[in-house]
DNA sequence: AACCAGGTGCGGT
DNA sequence: ACCGCACATGGT
């Protein structure tokens, strides 16, 4: 993998393991967007629209002191290719590979994280995505781009100021008091970052005070934004598709399915991403 | 018109 | 520890 930078334009040659669209529309991000023949996201205050054409990626505009963030956020350091070798080689996990190969688990902002998932529960991508979107221009920054006006996510102190009506006039629902309470709680000093350091199930317990927060959230949390590559959230596609790949599809006692995740090992997590997308794609029933 | 969507909080056993 | 239910909202 080679790179090289100019006039705000960065570009990545030579990438084996990644697929952008993929890892744009897999459910773990929610601010990515169709654009052109790319995709347009605005992330930890910076906008930029993301390119990929076989093995080059293109991010533009791109300072040069950004290249390590999008070389963190887009997980470019990581070794895919071992990772997806050991899911084909696995006897009950081999057929979700070849349609998933490609993805890459964002390295997201954790306050965005949180309220994203927790706008998350009961509910569907795409109404997510229209939430966020107005969250961002009820309580973001508005921003000039080359695309225009774009709105980043809201901070802490300005989306615990937010009454309940204006965050159910985004579509938040009942999740709006939710929402305003974890963000008074993060602009009150409750240590985000601090979990990183953490053992998983101290981090889980931690994080799981945040009203909205349960241990499906906690887990996406800790995946997406908090360093935790074994935390493995289990959605009803997870339970699904755990139950036909390892018990038979039957419904395995808890203790027994926790076995299962912990002998994945570490990168538990990036594995269930594979196959989260899997079980989507094929639309595998309960 | 029910039912679903990357569940959680709550009050009962 | 486990179970069933309500919960906003928009799309089929």
């Amino acid at each position: 993998m080679k790179y090289q930078h100019r006039e705000d334009t960065l570009t990545i040659t030579d990438l084996v393991y990644f697929d952008l669209a993929r890892s744009c529309e897999c459910g773990q991000a929610f601010r990515w967007h169709r654009y052109e023949n790319g995709f347009l996201g605005i992330v930890s205050g910076r906008a930029a629209l993301l390119t990929q054409e076989k093995d080059t990626l293109t991010v533009f505009p791109c300072q040069k002191a950004d290249i390590p963030f999008w070389f963190n956020y887009l997980d470019l350091e990581r070794d895919y290719s071992r990772i997806e070798r050991g899911i084909f080689e696995h006897p009950k996990m081999c057929s979700c590979v070849c349609g998933s190969c490609g993805i890459h688990v964002f390295r997201q902002d954790p306050f965005e994280t949180l309220i994203s998932f927790i706008i998350s529960a009961n509910n569907n991508v795409k109404r997510i995505m229209g939430t966020i979107e107005k969250l961002c221009i009820l309580a973001g920054d508005p921003i000039e781009t080359p695309f225009g006006i774009q709105y980043t996510f809201p901070t802490p102190a300005k989306l615990a100021e937010c009454s309940e009506d204006k965050l159910r006039e985004c579509g938040t629902g009942y999740r709006a008091p939710y929402i305003q309470k974890t963000a008074e709680l993060i602009r009150d000093g409750f240590p985000l970052e601090a979990l990183r350091d953490m053992p998983l199930a101290q981090a889980r317990k931690e994080i799981t005070r945040l009203p909205g927060v349960g241990p499906k959230v906690a887990d996406c949390i800790l995946l997406y934004s908090l360093g935790h590559d074994d935390a493995f959230p289990l959605d009803v596609w997870m339970k699904r598709v755990m139950r036909t790949m390892f018990f038979n599809g039957t419904e395995p006692p808890k203790s027994e399915l926790e076995q299962v995740i912990s002998g994945l090992g570490a990168e538990a997590g990036i594995i269930q991403q594979y196959l989260f997308h899997y079980a989507r794609s094929m639309k595998i029933e309960g």
